[in-house]
DNA sequence: AATATATTTTAGCCTAATCTAAAATAATCT
DNA sequence: AGATTATTTTAGATTAGGCTAAAATATATT
């Protein structure tokens, strides 16, 4: 189907996908900090992705982009890959959690269809990568989830940690300090109005752990 | 040490590397058929590559190029992740032997150094790679092999198949139908001067093998 | 030795993806 | 509402790596 697009490409298209997943749309100075370039060059590539026959993007004038769903697809197959390298890496060669990600956003994109196939089997096929995030199915479903931001949770309500905001690795190794990594099972035992602060117990810890909002806004759980 | 070459000078590298091995220069023509671009490109790049600092080729006009030992270091970093990519690629993803080529020949830029190591080990750090080819150490020092051409072998003389010209996967396929693959010892049973045929008793074989001169040349054998 | 053929190099051009500086537009503040 | 600030877009330039066509050089043939 889909023609075979630039390296380039695919970074800004999941990028944007990324950007974008939660509703809204992405905005050229946003894209223009995830890749490390200038807003220039940003619109430069967002009006040419626009232009593409069929267009991967729409753009409006200094509002910035949505995907095409020929866009979407395109950035869920790099997500695909790109979350299957990152537990393939972990899993099997033996990365450490934070050499994951720069190896894995290189790779993505020189892996042919058939390599990501042939992951994906060795790994069972599975559809949560590290950190928990989800991987979109071969014909590029994402799997179904019920997440809620722990920030939101009260006392009495527990759930499963499911993933980090940015799945940025420096906070991943803060929380798994307090036993808090994806699969663990929490509840919430207090929350203090003024500083909204939330007292965790979690599962496998006997301390009660007590995380501010700042960090507590970050992580996802799959509530109960 | 190394500056970071691109995917484009290292694929040079590494084709001028293979087309110089067995002593003199490489030529313009050979590079541009075995890349696949003009002779035109060819002249350019390897001007850029004899005035990098430090060269990486020595150049001299009208008459092809040889590595510099800084290029050759380079070719050999890059035939090293090629073999174990090979390998791996075979070994652990389970890729046929025809399939092996077209994504090491792309995955070979993309790996990290230390995702080669990596694969190395998983691999139990092996020496020698599909078709019996040498993979360069860590420290780019290439494992010593008393290699002849089968085409010179004559009726007495015996040896272990190693490796074939070129890597040809047909041609690989064919020779495997005779019991011919690395590993296997061979000796010569009979030489006609006519045509140049050789007869072969292949070990694992009952009927002796009678192969062409345009075959045997491209044989190579670990005489004993 | 002269001519014909094959190979290599030069010259000029192109595209993708980046940049900086300046101009245009949008968002915010008083 | 008007002025200031922030963001985005345009314009023009650059670099890598390719191309074609023509010129230069080397090799082979008579
Ligand atoms: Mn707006
Ligand atoms: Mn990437
Ligand atoms: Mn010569
Ligand atoms: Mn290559």
């Amino acid at each position: 189907m889909s023609a075979a697009y630039s390296g380039t490409h695919k970074d800004y298209l999941k990028t944007i996908y990324l950007l974008t997943v939660d509703g809204g749309r992405a905005e050229t100075g946003q894209i223009a900090e995830k890749l490390r370039v200038t807003p220039a060059s940003v619109t430069d590539m967002i009006q040419r992705l626009a232009s593409e026959s069929p267009p991967l993007v729409d753009y409006q004038k200094y509002h910035g982009v949505t995907l095409t769903s020929e866009g979407e697809q395109v950035a869920l197959q790099v997500l695909r890959h790109y979350r299957l390298l990152e537990l393939f890496l972990h899993e099997i060669l033996g990365y450490s959690w934070d050499k994951v990600h720069t190896e894995a956003n290189r790779l993505e994109h020189a892996i042919s269809e058939y390599f990501g196939e042939r992951v994906a089997e060795v790994l069972g096929e599975p559809t949560r990568g590290l950190y928990g995030s989800p991987i979109p199915s071969k014909d590029l479903e994402m799997p179904h989830q019920n997440l809620v931001c722990l920030h939101d949770l009260r006392p009495g309500e527990s759930g499963i940690m499911h993933s980090i905001w940015d799945e940025d690795p420096g906070l991943f190794r803060y929380l798994e300090k307090y036993g808090l990594k994806p699969g663990v099972k929490l509840s919430v035992l207090d929350y203090s109005p003024y500083d909204h602060n939330l007292h965790l117990q979690v599962e496998g810890q006997e301390k009660e752990v007590v995380l501010g909002a700042s960090v507590t806004a970050q992580i996802f759980v799959e509530k109960e």
